[in-house]
DNA sequence: CGTATCCTTGACGAAGATCAAACTTTGTGG
DNA sequence: CCACAAAGTTTGATCTTCGTCAAGGATACG
């Protein structure tokens, strides 16, 4: 693991020691750079045929919308994270992702992808346990918005974008920069603005974060993990059986 | 697709032609049947060297309990499901599993699984899109959970399980057996027992639907529909790229 | 420097939780 | 086959959490 390369290598690192030549080869899976605005959708629900990218920069969220216009977001995706892979997959996407901030992405083909995976195994072993740890995030996310109130759950997802930042390099212990809105943190919380406000007041109040002016800063680590029930084993449980 | 396949077959045969030869792999691909009682966990959390099944017969349920006791049902597999993909190619599971009822399954060895795949790429399609449609039915719950109110979410889900049921050969247009209790439609919903209980007799009321002994009688299929907002473009997507 | 977006707070109302208790169905052992 | 226990269902009363509405203040942006 090396701050000179990309995050997406140095997620994988954490979880496979990665050699020179595995690092070569998946610096050639990155394809064309690309840039996209914030705010502007890059895939929509039932469009077909779209590609996959590892996110270099900035952040995206992926949503749905419902038919009463309130939306619900499923999850976001930092630098490091692959994106679309299931979209590849499948002709279709059944959700939209929008550009949290503006974001660099490189372009990844299905055939070098599928290329890279026959003849280096061990990187499929480490995109699918990548892609597994997405899975449980969602899990994870539903068991949130179902069995815990507000408070805890929003102390819980501070806690596992933490987590996920400080792996690719961004931000520390004592905190990080999150470019989210009180209205984003709404929609992927299952609440209204407003409650998150309040909610976001009492955790400073309580001393245990501060989430301000785009930075949270968290004040007392343990207390927060202890509060929220944080128990990161759903981020980095052991890796595939296959080789 | 025929009657006389298992549920399992009669799934996949929904989404490819399965030829004779497809279906003798299938057959073959079931291992040891394997009786387990209600209620108790097939599947701890943490629990390593885990073996795959395919449902035979029965309903089991994947959940979490959290600290406080409570817990979340995460989603259910009936006939024809397969149940441990995940937490066959990963060491660990990160959830339970407990049978609802009595539950016969075939267990799946990896080695088999990957021979099958490898020989017969067909099947491998096949199975990718049943684990596709699994992710985006926990996705659709966690939409459900964070924007829909309880009526409609439990309407919603009714109307998911009969999707799912009339795909395999169990219940119709107008109802379905169903072994749930009040309590574990709760933990699915996020609700309390006593809520559930509520909206069932609203949604009688109203002349939508009747759940009541073990029993889901669609009394207005159209007027559910519209009422849940139920689309299911998210159980039947497209077929993967890969061939 | 003006305008849009986001944040903050208060007052009020509604959806759903909790508590409690009766009732019904299912299952079990004698 | 009955009796009793256990599990599940139903309903009412009350309380809590969170949503909605409204309006003022702070920030960021062009």
């Amino acid at each position: 693991m090396n701050a000179s390369h990309s995050p997406f290598a140095r997620k994988l690192g954490a979880f496979v020691a990665l050699s020179k030549k595995e690092h070569l080869t998946l610096d050639r899976l990155h394809g064309r750079r690309k840039v996209f605005p914030a705010g502007k959708d890059m895939v929509h629900q039932g469009q077909t045929n779209q590609a996959a990218y590892i996110l270099a920069s900035g952040w995206v969220c992926s949503y749905k919308i419902l038919a009463d216009g309130t939306r619900q977001i499923v999850d976001f995706q930092i630098p490091g994270d692959f994106l679309g892979l299931r979209s590849v997959l499948f002709r279709t996407s059944d959700h939209n992702i929008e550009p949290v901030t503006k974001v660099e992405a490189s372009e990844v083909l299905v055939r070098d992808l599928l290329e890279t995976f026959s003849e280096t195994p061990r990187l499929a072993t480490a995109v699918l346990w990548a892609a597994s740890r997405d899975e449980a995030m969602v899990v994870e996310h539903l068991v949130s918005i179902g069995r815990r109130d507000a408070k805890e759950r929003t102390a819980h997802f501070l806690l596992e974008l933490s987590a996920r930042l400080k792996l690719v390099g961004l931000g520390s212990l004592s905190g990080y920069d999150c470019p989210l809105s009180q209205y984003l943190l709404a929609d992927t919380l299952g609440l209204s603005a407003v409650h998150v406000n309040r909610v976001l007041r009492e955790l400073r109040e309580d001393g245990l974060v501060t989430f301000q002016h785009g930075h949270v800063e968290i004040h007392d680590l343990d207390g927060l993990v202890e509060f929220a029930h944080f128990d990161k084993t759903y981020l980095d449980h052991d890796g595939p059986l296959l080789r």
